[in-house]
DNA sequence: CAGTGAGCGAGCTTCCGCTTGACTT
């Protein structure tokens, strides 16, 4: 017998709360929400005030089952979501779904997950806020439409299968811009001037900058000869008191950005390993937009600070949000403990544990106190030409004993050290000046870090959504994240050094990128569509202005149906208007013509992406065509790399009675032979690659499929059992199936196998039946 | 996993935001 039911949305969640609430109370989980819209069509109806089509979601039929049992035998049910729009919808679902008595439904909220919280909230239930269940109705709502009504417009215009959004096509424009600034940067340079001086005695050194940076070489040496043979003196000593102020304690944002900067984790990786810290219990709720520490968080804290480094060490914060659209549902990302310094665990989940625990401690400690030092040189004859040199020393640590942000910028910083102890009106002799040629830097491509913190900056996505939006764009190939190599330039260099003037040159590296997103040719075709047609959509304030109108609905002002009937009339319109008026767009270009044929050769996207074709389809001939290579692009590739595309496959010999051909296919460059297919390595080229190269990779891949192979039957039908990332399992034409763990797969037989795959089968004709 | 690209037409793809396991080759 139940007597009292109580809901909350993730079921470890509901663990710890059960812990506080005794006896009387069960605890159970709804796993988020339980129904959505339907999947077909629309799922919403359009000619009745956009009434929704809700269906309880296929995955949760359990969940609802057990909490439809337990809430029939339940006194009360206290449906205890969180308190932001989706909670309460949540909350309402739950309600409808499990036909609940509004007399024995009690709906309660909290922010944090503490006792005293808790029993708050029992005392304090309230109803299900109707208000704020529209607001949410109308953002799923704008969502579907938004999202159903593009997506089809770009299968038919651009190509199958992509997908547009509210939040996904503005994360790709982001990138789009960026990319296009960078493609259209052209650096400026000047140089930086550095000088070394010491002092009568050659007791000390004194390294400088020129406060200035210079045009060019002449100007250099114009300005080497002037200085060389002056003296300088000392203007002016200034010392200046500075502070540092820790930064807030983490939320699903700021997580993901330290902890790229700081161990170089992709923010779904992070989120996994965060994941699994919060379900053992070591860290609250990793999904939060909030900076907010609950007073025994900060209790403890301080506690910690006072035992480990001294009550000086300890100052008592609070921290205000300040990303536009918070709902603040939770508390910030903290230990559970926060005595718990370090954790048992795997070493991903210890690193990002003992980054949580030293952020969220340095965030209640005391301010770190500097002095800053400057010394002015003055260049005589030359107004408002001075050598300035900057110092600085830590006079108190404060926070930054335990932790300190890191930066997106790579530039490093100069370490500014203590200065030689250099008085006002000393005259000094200059040892040494070095002049460098400094090019300016192009914008900075984003990171999946720098991305997140940019989308949150505008309000767009939600903790739950970064990491799953970033996965997104990559997988419909809008976005590739990888590596690409620096360009080399040749600076200048300009020394002056016992009263002589040199110069030289210098070889340095530039725009060398580690785990970048880059646009693809997909992503801008796409994005330049829907930048010409739904400019409203697209713009980077759209979500926020919404959430203005969700926040009226919320507030009982509007009605959420007018709403969205004022944003859809005009959209659907918009969306009319390009499906009539707009050419199918596949950023086609001419490159020119073929030298053999005289035929035109283009690149544009096909069904199977970015490709290049001779020939048209009018002409008697077929058109030839061939897939770009990953690192071409449409808006780039020059006429003979185009060209060179069709030298292939390469017939390279025969081996073993059969032809050995280099191809390049979905998966890169290959060779094939007798129906074996092995990739080139990353040293190997297809347009130059030998036979016996060939042969040599032909090996290779026998002998690592024989490694796989734990035995193969000839049979009738051919069939493989081999060993693979996730264990045994039999491939049979070209398909794969699981061998059960109570099987040893080293016994199996010819009939054995046929009764796995026979029933392998049937799973998945189920599967498919189901969908 | 690896030769695709016209056009015919059926049937499929798709959104954002809440949550975890089941599943993968």
């Amino acid at each position: 017998m139940i007597k009292n039911l109580v809901i909350v949305e993730s079921p470890a969640k509901a663990k710890t709360i059960e812990k506080f609430l005794g006896k009387d109370f069960t605890v159970k989980s709804s796993y988020g929400h339980i129904r959505d819209l339907a999947k077909k069509d629309l799922g919403i109806d359009k000619d009745k005030g956009y009434k929704p089509k809700y269906l309880q979601s296929p995955d949760k039929k359990n969940v609802i089952k057990e909490l439809r049992d337990a809430s029939k035998e339940a006194e009360m049910v206290w449906l205890a979501s969180d308190e932001d729009r989706e909670g309460e919808a949540i909350a309402w679902h739950l309600f409808e779904v499990l036909k609940l008595d509004k007399e024995k439904t009690r709906r309660i909220v909290f922010h944090e997950i503490t006792p005293k919280a808790i029993k708050n909230a029992i005392e304090n239930p309230r109803e299900i806020d109707y208000n704020l269940v529209n607001a949410q109705q109308a953002r799923r709502v704008l969502d579907r439409l938004v999202g159903f009504e593009l997506s089809p417009l770009l299968w038919k215009k651009v190509k199958p299968s992509l997908s547009a959004g509210r939040v996904q096509s503005v994360a790709v424009r982001l990138l789009v811009e960026r990319e296009r600034e960078i493609i259209a940067f052209k650096p400026d340079y000047a140089y930086k001037v550095q000088a070394n001086f010491s002092d009568k005695q050659r007791k000390y050194k004194l390294n400088a900058e020129l406060n200035k940076r210079l045009p060019n070489h002449d100007d250099v040496k114009d300005f080497f000869d002037k200085i060389k043979s002056q003296q300088f003196q000392v203007s002016s000593v200034q010392k200046k008191p500075a502070q540092k102020s820790p930064a807030a304690p983490f939320t699903t944002s700021t997580l993901q950005q330290e902890a790229a900067r700081k161990f170089g984790f992709s923010v779904s990786q992070t989120m996994t390993l965060a994941q699994r810290l919060y379900e053992a219990g070591h860290i609250t709720y990793m999904r939060t937009d909030s900076v907010n520490l609950s007073n025994d968080a900060i209790a403890a804290a301080a506690e910690q600070i006072n035992q480990l480094y001294g009550e000086k060490y300890q100052k008592t914060r609070k921290y205000a949000t300040k990303s536009k659209g918070a709902q603040e549902a939770h508390e910030a990302i903290r230990p559970t403990y926060l005595q718990k310094q370090e954790i048992e665990a795997g070493s991903g989940e210890q690193r990002l544990y003992s980054l949580i625990w030293k952020r969220t401690v340095a965030s209640q400690m005391s301010n770190a106190k500097l002095e800053k030092t400057t010394i002015n040189i003055p260049v005589e004859h030359i107004n408002s030409y001075k050598f300035v040199a900057q110092g600085e020393v830590l006079l108190f640590d404060g926070f930054l004993k335990v932790y300190m942000e890191s930066r997106d910028d790579e530039e490093q910083q100069e370490d500014k050290g203590l200065l030689p102890p250099v008085k006002e009106q000393e005259s000094l002799d200059l040892m040494h000046a070095r002049a460098q040629q400094r090019y300016s830097s192009q914008p900075p491509r984003y990171t999946e870090a720098s991305l997140v913190k940019k989308l949150e900056e505008l309000g767009i996505g939600r903790p739950s959504t970064y990491a799953p939006t970033i996965s997104t764009i990559q997988k419909r190939n809008y976005v590739v994240k990888e590596d690409r190599p620096g360009k080399e330039r040749t600076i200048n260099e300009i020394e002056l050094k016992d009263q002589k003037v040199t110069s030289q040159k210098k070889q340095e590296t530039y725009g060398s990128e580690k785990g970048k997103l880059f646009p693809t040719d997909v992503g801008m075709v796409v994005n330049d569509y829907l930048m010409e047609y739904f400019d409203n959509v697209m713009d980077y304030s759209f979500t926020a202005q919404v959430e203005k109108e969700f926040d009226s609905i919320a507030e009982g002002n509007r009605k959420w149906s007018a709403m969205i009937d004022e944003f859809y009339k005009p959209f659907h319109h918009k969306v009319e208007y390009a499906e009539e008026n707009s050419e199918r767009k596949a950023g086609e270009r001419i490159l020119g013509e073929d030298p053999k044929s005289g035929k035109p050769v283009m690149v544009r996207i096909g069904k199977y992406g970015p490709m290049a074709q001779i020939g048209t389809v009018d002409d008697e001939e077929k058109p030839q065509f061939a897939s770009l290579r990953s690192n071409q692009h449409l808006e780039t590739i020059t006429l003979e790399e185009a060209l060179d595309l069709f030298k292939l496959p390469r017939n390279l010999g025969e081996l073993e009675g059969k032809t050995v051909t280099v191809s390049v296919g979905r998966f890169g460059p290959y060779v094939r032979h007798d129906g074996l297919f092995a990739s080139l390595k990353k040293e190997d080229d297809p347009y130059t690659i030998e036979f016996d190269r060939a042969v040599e990779l032909i090996k290779d891949k026998r002998e690592a499929d024989a490694k796989k192979l734990i035995k193969s039957f000839d049979e009738k039908e051919k069939i493989k059992v081999q060993n693979g990332k996730y264990g045994p399992y039999i491939t049979h034409k070209r398909k794969n199936y699981r061998i059960p763990k109570s099987v040893d797969p080293e016994k199996l037989t010819y009939e054995d196998c046929l009764e796995i795959i026979d029933k392998g089968k049937n799973k998945k004709t189920k599967k498919t039946k189901k969908k």
